[in-house]
DNA sequence: CGTAGCCTTGAAGGTGATCAATGTTTGTGG
DNA sequence: CCACAAACATTGATCACCTTCAAGGCTACG
């Protein structure tokens, strides 16, 4: 836990969520806020802890888990730079508890927020609402998205979760992923076993439509081949 | 299209969504607002049309759909009271289309609220905000839920399908959907085939678990024994 | 240097999809 | 009022995709 760096400041009045909020306002919505930096797959909150705080994704990944009845985990969202975790809980009644676990995918920094941060700035100030509503409005989609795909083969299910981590600043028709992402990682969004991811990503691979700079490095996409697959 | 009755009215105040609004600021955020009364099966608005409107649902149900690439609709939400639909996108650029179809379930009322309405009233209304983000949380924990359950077998998922419908009105052991929910509805929620979720209801029938006072009204459930479906 | 986490491959098996045929109910139009 | 279509329900047979299980390999890390 450290307090934010006037660096840190600054890369988060960049952020989606406070575009067009002034300075000052900034200010008072991180009061109380300290960074804290995550190891690999150390746990930023587990499912059923108080929620006394919501985050922000400074740097790296955090990927947001939960418990299926079977015991394995789901990963129900990809949080990366710019993401929010937990802010819905903070409207909710007091004493109201995680329902998922958020694990850090390599090493990340996370920006901790108070509850009574949030009710006394967050939760006032209608532009901030908005700007949350936007988040909430793309992770709800993503999701809606996954659900429509339930029924479609393996194939089509893993290729619409690769276009969706693109890394779009780039241009060239082989993009590469945000994050790298492990075939363990790919089988528990999916919900489906490691073998069946394995089995159908080296397909991909013969393929031609991924490939790897080299091992430990995110994917590297043929898109069109890859949009085959989907049409 | 009509104009809202006195008795409409009263009953959107008691709504959680404006609980705690005062009555002015209801009526301004039911400026320009009409009631729309749907056939069963009649859609309210689909997929590709442009929001210049939102939804909250006056009496009955209505499901909302999505696509997918094979042509099947994939309901991704039963929306009943009380319930909003849309708001999310009110936010969003001008000209934003809609992502989804709604169809009415039965008889369905529904008040429509102009976008400008939206941006004139709710968006700047911070306590109408955050019962927004409420009902949001809502919708996204059953979405998660049902994500966390996809490698589930399907008497699993169906049982957990029913219990979130249950009446919590009632207080006997053996309760009744607030819905009556078709096999193929239960299929399209679910996205699997309807032939398993009738062959699984059936089973749930035969074990005493599911019955019905007569074909068309609701299912009702056991709750004891469908909860040993879940553990 | 041993453990933990992830990756890989093969073989066997099951759950749910698909296909086909038929029945029931409801609403529509002649 | 009857004929017909559309939506939903049902049942059985067959099959594919994905799961499960088992065994082994690789790399990172304390």
């Amino acid at each position: 836990m450290a307090l934010l760096s006037a660096n840190d400041i600054v890369k988060i009045s960049e952020f989606e969520l406070f575009r067009g909020i002034p300075g000052n306002t900034l200010k008072s919505c991180l009061s109380g806020a300290s960074v804290r930096t995550l190891k690999h797959r150390e746990f930023l909150c587990q499912a059923g802890d108080l929620a006394e705080s919501f985050y922000i994704v400074l740097e790296g990944a955090v990927k947001l888990l939960r418990h299926s009845p079977k015991g394995e985990d789901i990963i129900v969202h990809f949080a990366v730079q710019g993401d929010v975790i937990g802010a819905l809980l903070m409207n909710e009644n007091k004493n109201g508890r995680f329902p998922i676990s958020s694990k850090s995918m390599g090493v990340s920094r996370v920006v901790c927020v108070p509850r009574s941060t949030f009710l006394s700035y967050w939760k006032e100030n209608v532009q901030i609402q908005s700007q949350l509503h936007s988040l909430l409005y793309r992770r709800m989609s993503n999701i809606q998205d996954d659900k429509t795909l339930i029924s479609s083969p393996l194939k089509v299910r893993i290729a619409n979760l690769l276009l969706r981590h693109l890394d779009q600043t780039a241009e060239t028709p082989n993009q590469s992923l945000m994050i790298t992402l492990t075939r363990q990682e790919i089988a528990d969004s999916l919900g489906v076993a490691v073998e069946s991811v394995i089995r159908t990503m080296k397909e991909f691979h013969l393929d031609g439509v991924i490939s790897r700079a080299d091992e430990k490095s995110p994917e590297i996409i043929n898109i069109q081949k890859l949009l085959t697959y989907i049409e």
